[in-house]
Parts: C-alpha cells; structure tokens; sequence
DNA sequence: TTTGGGAAAGGACAAATGTCCCTAAACAAT
DNA sequence: ATTGTTTAGGGACATTTGTCCTTTCCCAAA
C-alpha cells in the first residue's frame, strides 16, 4: 500500500465518478488516495475495520477462507464500488478479505471523520444505501443461484457474463485456464469438478479449449444452459 | 389483507420499536397499519413494488422461486424488519416472495411519501442503512455458509439457531417435523436427503426423533458439528 | 537437446445429494 | 372396526461433486 499525496489525481477521480457531491466539505479534507500492487491485500477478514475505501481504478477480489481452509471467492469488483461499507454502519471487524487483482487506486476515508461530518449529510447517505442495495441484490441472486443449479449452470452462467465484459481482466477475449482455479472458487466447487464440467461442455461443443485459453462457441446454447440467470 | 384504521395501535407499535424519531411529520399521516392472515402473501416476487413494509408483528417467510419451479427459502423473519426496502431504494420489483407464517402486522407506507419527504432525512436514511446492512451481512454469511458446508453442517446449525430462539413459530421446544419440508428449503437441499441427514444424527444419537417432534439431545456436539457457525 | 520442475488435466474411487416411487403410519368418514 | 385417503418416512438407484493421486505437457536451466 502506496499513499498518493496527488490532490489532483483524487480531483480527477471524484470528478470521474461524480463523487464531488457525496463528501461534502469537512469531508473532502479527509479523503486520501493509495494505490495496491497486484495481490496485495486491501483489508483482511476478522480486522478492525478502520477505513472507508471506494475502489475508483482496477479490479480487486473478494474473499472468505472458511475454518477448514477452504476459499470461496464471493465477488470480482470494479469502479465504481465501496469497501468497508458494510463494516462502518453496523461497527464490525472487517468481513471478507480484499486483494487486488491488478493494480488498484482507492479513495479511502477514516471512519473517525464519517462519523464526525457524514452521518447526518443525506447525499452520503443516499450514496452509501444505493451502492449497499445493489451488493445486497447481487448477493441475493447469487445466494439463490447457486443453491438452486448445478455447477454446469454455473459455469455457463459465469462463462456469459465473462465473456460479455471485456473490461474483466480474467478475460482477454476468452477465459485464461490459469485463471481457473479462482474460478472454481468462485462459482463454489473444487478445480476438479470445475475441470469436468469443462469437459462436458467442450463435448456439447458449447465451449472450446484452446492452449491456455477457453473460448465460447456457442452463446445461444450456453444462454439457454444458463436458463436466463446471469451470473452476478 | 386488511386495513387497520387504529392510529392508537400505529402509534403503540412505533412507541415499542423506538420508530418515531425515523418517519417526520410529514411522513407520519401517511403510515397505514396492514393486517395479514397465516399464510397470505404480502408480495410476490416480479410485481411493482408500491410499499415499503416495516414487520412489527408475527413472523413471515421470504422465498423465491426458480423457472423450473423449485422453492428456496431465504429466510425466516420477525420484528423489526423491513420489505421492500432494497426495490425502493434500486426502483426495481419485488425481488422474493413475501408470505404471512403466522398472523401479521405491518405498517406501510408508499414509496411516493417517502420519495416526496424521505429522501433528505438522515434518520430514515440512517435506518434504512442499518436494516440493509444486518440484512446484507447475514446473507453474505448464509451465501459462504451454504457452498462450503455440507447439509449435516447446515442442518446442526439450523437446529441450534431454531431451538435456542423460543419467538420461533416452527420451535415449540422442538422442531415439528409438519415443518420439514420448510427446513429443507431453507437450508436449500431436498425433503428426501434432510430426512436421510436427520436419520444419521439420530444414528449419533445428537438429537431424538419423537413423534411429530425432533429434539435436540446434545447440544455440544451439534455445536461443534456446525464448527462455530451459527445459521442465518 | 536433455532433463528436471511445476502447472494443468484427468483417472479412479468415495461421498453427498437428487429423483422416483413404495411402504407404513395417521386420520377421517362411515 | 373397516375402508379409503393423506402424509411422513425410507429404499433403490442415478447424478453430482469431492478427494487423492497419476499422467501429461510446457518451459526453463544446463
């Protein structure tokens, strides 16, 4: 973790979000910038939670290890999303770890001046429950999701929205296989399972596994596999 | 679903939940107070959501249903809760299904009186914020839960959660079976494979199989069982 | 080119879970 | 009590998923 004394650089990225209007002006005094190196961990599970983050450049991941030592990945996140959120309103130790997946920039502010200048301004607020609900909402779709299909399922669902967003960096046009394994954790089954299900794909022709690289041959059967759910 | 036109009884409601500093004067002649029969829907998943419903009676249950028809439930709740609080917020429709589990009381109040006096009041926004925080936080637990562990894990968590709250309509200082096929889509398997899984802990002799009735015998075990994790 | 090391894929088997259907217990009506 | 009906529980089998370990492939170092 790198602290960014460039009062223009943050400028520029609260210009880019429209952030201008959610910290007012005793805030905006309070805000700094850091920077993280690839796979450098933001925050771990189980910490005090100190900071407000608001994740303005690159892609980070989110995690829980479970007691037995079992990772699940819960979430991939890109601009514009909030970290530590959750934690600042209900005063709890952070909740998942956080590790930059490429070189990340956040905005971050200490929960001593949220509470001290932004529990009763309303733009912050406003901002905090639509970023909230919106992670609540996914999370319910997730949750049901994977309760409900089969890694099959999964995998194809995972495979569209990966496929469609070309932003993502696990995606250079089709999917990395190193990147497998964090997909498999991803999607909540072992990297062998994940393996076999590949499999069984590529012989329904739906997807294709070229050296290092999976790519999707068929999106109208893979769409249709998915049974209209999109991943997250 | 019936109309309670008794503001003594709205206002003893709100006294009792400490909900008067969150609606304003503006907003308090629009609070109406609903009454619900055991097993009426409040709301179903995919219809406009009109309604923000604060829970200060009984106990409802959310569930969603999937295009191939099988039932999730999501979670039990009990006062104080809100619905509808996500689909106001995102202005999208009913996400889950909402049903009555024993006769209910609700206030409610349209989303046009909140949008016109809500939208600036940082006491309501901070309440909502709470109320979507727990929520979140719980199903962020429930979602890890469920893809890493087992149906014994997630069954001996459940018993333990269900037999120590005493307000839990499904406990009457058991667990009646005429509820299992609810348990079994709360802890998202099938009625057949929660028997088998009630079978084995009985083999364990971790809890009793009576008639009409399951009790817990050893609550220790259970407990390690669910290795620390309590459901929901 | 050879060789060693590591990562990726897959084989074999076991465990978990789902589906279908049957049995037995409970219960109501007569 | 007898019969029919409903519901809870379980048997049998198929599918899904996990675990462990082996094989294969790729690449770097010599």
């Amino acid at each position: 973790m790198k602290q960014l004394n460039d009062r223009e650089q943050l400028n520029r990225y609260l210009q880019a979000h429209h952030l201008k209007s959610i910290f007012n002006e005793q805030l905006l005094p309070h805000l700094s910038l850091y920077s993280f190196d690839q796979g450098e961990l933001i925050c771990s599970q189980g910490e005090p939670a100190q900071h407000l983050y608001v994740l303005v450049k690159g892609k980070i991941k989110i995690y829980t290890t479970s007691a037995e030592g079992k990772t699940l990945i819960l979430s991939f996140k890109t601009p514009l999303d909030l970290i530590g959120d959750v934690e600042y309103v209900r005063g709890i130790d952070i909740i998942n770890t956080v590790e930059a997946v490429s070189p990340v920039t956040m905005i971050a502010v200490h929960y001593r001046w949220l509470k001290k200048y932004g529990t009763d301004y309303a733009p912050l607020l406003q901002f905090l429950l639509e970023m909230i609900t919106r992670k609540f909402h996914i999370k319910s779709n997730s949750l049901s999701f994977n309760l409900l299909h089969p890694v099959e399922v999964r995998l194809a669902s995972y495979l569209l929205s990966v496929s469609f967003d070309e932003s993502d960096s696990l995606f250079k046009g089709q999917l990395r296989t190193a990147d497998l394994k964090d997909v498999a954790n991803l999607i909540g089954t072992s990297y062998r399972h994940l393996n076999r299900v590949i499999r069984q794909l590529c012989g329904k022709g739906l997807i294709e596994r070229k050296k290092g690289v999976i790519l999707v041959n068929d999106r109208g059967k893979l769409s249709e596999l998915a049974s209209h759910n999109i991943y997250e």
